[in-house]
DNA sequence: TATTGTTATACTCTATAACTATA
DNA sequence: TATAGTTATAGAGTATAACAATA
């Protein structure tokens, strides 16, 4: 059984709700709009997907990932850290600091970035832009911006900062989860079937005719 | 230059924003949890990967992935819409019609689900839960369906209805996006070295000591 | 000719672990 | 011994394209 519902198309809250409880089941819009689950990790799942995908809209004219970008915005002097370590910038952009040492590297080979060994303390590595670097990331920003700014249009701007101020109070409140590492599952505990390629992977028959 | 933040830990909105502005730049909160950029897309990374978290934890006795038990729930007879074909499943949780053919061909082999032929137009397949996927799906949900909740739980009643509300109509207004192939780019225009294995990354010289 | 599903490939991102240099 | 970063490997998810069966 699904939860059928016509979503508002702007202004308001959806009123349709019973107000004592949340949408359960799948929820279904218009024509041009998939149904989705009601659940928060469902709708993060939409949520993400569509900021990624305004997010490579904006950098299509170039041959940044999503993290690059990120990485970027984190570090640039307009309204980054410039000089942060890379276990700082992991920290950022929530991803493990392996994967910032192959980013790092990634952008350090396109001279968008620098690594300066810190005197302090000669294990870490202090990040900058470079010129060229902070030069792309002005380039781009406006569009960016005007990018994210595009997915909360459907929102009042009292609402756009009540979103803002409540995603920020989750994460704030469930930090031990926002972070990589949280998602840690057993090793070996693999769901794949992992076939040796050169094996063909079902007879799939099911009834249909084999001609 | 980054903007400082201490987020309100619990009940009300963070009050020392600017009522005319939202957050720009990186905002840091206590200890525990990492600092964040304010944009939507980064939020959206960082809540998505939160309940990612929440979510493997709820699966940790089983096998399943994500998007596994996503399928549970999408062709589940308590909740779910049993007998959508394989399109309509990938349109629901957000992913392509390949990969959804390899989660089937995963759960087939689970046991989990089965594929029927659609008599009407033997080209689809409709989805069911076996017996076992259902018994499976019953068990897990109360629990997956309390980690859901609890990454809510810093809002108010009244602010989780609204914040599920903002989410469905951001949704349902950028409905090209949030669907796979929004985040489409060129093919071949890629960004990582891509190394021959054999030889090595980098030289890292940097300064250290080579001992 | 168009659509459903399958297979293959490649890339992005995530998770771990072992390793080096430095503290 | 502990920490910053590097390298390697594997798994999960995404993006495309070519194909077979069916419409």
């Amino acid at each position: 059984m699904s939860t059928r519902l016509t979503a508002a198309r702007h202004p308001g809250p959806v009123t349709d709700l019973p107000s004592t409880d949340r949408p359960r089941g799948t929820l279904h819009f218009g024509p041009d709009v998939p149904p989705v689950r009601g659940s928060p990790t469902a709708l993060a799942r939409r949520f993400s997907q569509m900021c990624m995908g305004m997010m490579v809209e904006g950098l299509a004219t170039t041959d940044l990932t999503a993290l690059q970008y990120a990485v970027l915005s984190n570090l640039n002097r307009q309204d980054g850290e410039p000089g942060i370590d890379q276990n700082g910038l992991a920290a950022r952009i929530g991803v493990e600091r392996s994967h910032v040492s192959v980013l790092v590297e990634e952008l350090v080979a396109k001279e968008l970035i620098e690594q300066r060994v810190n005197g302090a303390d000669r294990r870490a590595r202090l990040l900058h832009l470079t010129p060229k670097g902070e030069k792309l990331y002005a380039r781009l920003r406006p569009g960016i911006r005007i990018a994210n700014e595009s997915v909360l249009e459907p929102l009042s701007p009292h609402e756009r900062r009540l979103f803002i101020d409540m995603m920020i109070r989750m994460i704030a409140a469930n930090g031990t989860h926002a972070r990589p590492g949280a998602r840690r599952r057993k090793r070996g505990s693999q769901s794949s079937p992992s076939r040796k390629s050169g094996e063909s992977r079902k007879s799939n028959d099911l009834g249909r005719r084999t001609s």
